[in-house]
DNA sequence: GTTCTTTATTATGTCTGACATATCGTCCGG
DNA sequence: CCGGACGATATGTCAGACATAATAAAGAAC
């Protein structure tokens, strides 16, 4: 990368502004200094994928898209359906209740896409942090920016939510009864209908051999 | 928290350092700044819970072990069975050549522990990465963090890791082989192991309702 | 000519002191 | 009781200087 000194001028900023700036991307681990040798970009494996900031940028990107869809659906159905099994097995009347209050909300909106991306978003957070795992509250960030990006591309193609509604009843209610596999399961066909109806409105959405990409760092 | 100044004065270091000290944890979500109040400490959910550094603060600290370690085998199990299904799908010449030269000198090494830890961890990470998928790949700080956890919790109590040799065989072989359903299962069988291991060693293990812990900020 | 040692350069890292800016608490007047 | 002006305070930004270490170049020994 360009020394500090350059940056400062091209982005008209001081040392320290600049130092700081790069002192946040190094800690998300996009670059590394070394003394004399200047600051690196650090190679995308070792990016904090799970970073909210990270996801943002990439999103706002807009070409990177394709693989990145894609990868994303992947992990969400790994990950989504486990933790709703989690949850149903270890949520308190304290971590229900928002999942409770965020589908209450999702059916007030149901015909409305923009009202209903909010409390989408707050239901599959609210599961991941009823599971009682630190680790799977830190995937919030990836379904969040996951729904950004899925409503971003579907804003355009479909109509109202309404459909989805009954599916996230069928997780909501399992999960109550603590129904564990019901969870997953019901979980699992949630995702299985979003991947679809991305699939659908993304053209070239790198399903299949979608990993030989470009991999530029 | 205490004002930039102030934590100057307390580790002899200039406002420069401080701020950029501060910064690092910024971008790791630990904290946030505002002007005029100061800066604050952010709730657990906001942290950047696979952040490299960030797991091995929390490893170095020792006293939080019990439901941090009980979480991470909860989180491995989920994750790691499904990428050594991913990889079994996907994987190629390139990626698949780490995967058997960690395993090799894991073969090796069977008899010794310390050095048994280095091709174990590549041996998990390698299978990460021949996902694909490049948040995958971002778990790896996390089977880091585990691996050596359990390397210092088991280190005091038992013998040489040969037994598991067999285990992890059985994931190569079914990735080799392109088999997702048999990766998956040895992993899970491997990750079995793992854990009953790690729960005959550990007292206190935070198992069951484990999840109603201090939850200090 | 090759190799080892020394020196110089150059980037990041640290320090200092100053000013800018926004926001919270307080005070005052309506 | 309420709303606006004002001052205090902590973060944010700036400028210039020196420290430090790692690389590259120059030089000495063989």
């Amino acid at each position: 990368m360009p020394g500090e000194i350059a940056l400062g001028r091209r982005y008209r900023a001081s040392r320290t502004v600049v130092r700081e700036a790069l002192k946040l991307l190094s800690a998300k681990g996009l670059i590394a200094s070394r003394k004399r040798s200047g600051t690196r970009a650090r190679p995308r494996e070792a990016w904090n994928m799970l970073d909210a900031d990270i996801l943002a940028w990439r999103l706002r990107d807009g070409r990177a898209e394709p693989k990145f869809v894609s990868d994303l659906l992947h992990v969400r159905a790994v990950v989504e359906p486990a933790a709703a099994a989690m949850a149903a097995r270890s949520h308190t009347k304290k971590s229900l209740g928002p999942i409770e209050e965020a589908f209450a909300e999702m059916e007030r909106t149901a015909h409305n896409r923009v009202a209903f991306a909010d409390p989408d978003r707050r239901f599959h957070k609210a599961i991941l942090m009823a599971t009682g795992n630190d680790f799977m509250g830190a995937f919030a960030a990836l379904t969040e920016a996951a729904l950004g990006a899925f409503v971003r591309i579907a804003s355009r193609h479909r109509g109202a939510p309404g459909p989805s509604v009954p599916l996230h009843r069928a997780v909501l209610e399992a999960i109550r009864r603590r129904d564990a596999e019901g969870a997953q399961a019901a979980m699992t066909a949630l995702l299985d209908r979003t991947a679809r109806n991305v699939e659908r409105n993304v053209k070239g959405t790198a399903k299949g051999k979608g990993r030989a990409r470009a991999r530029r760092t």
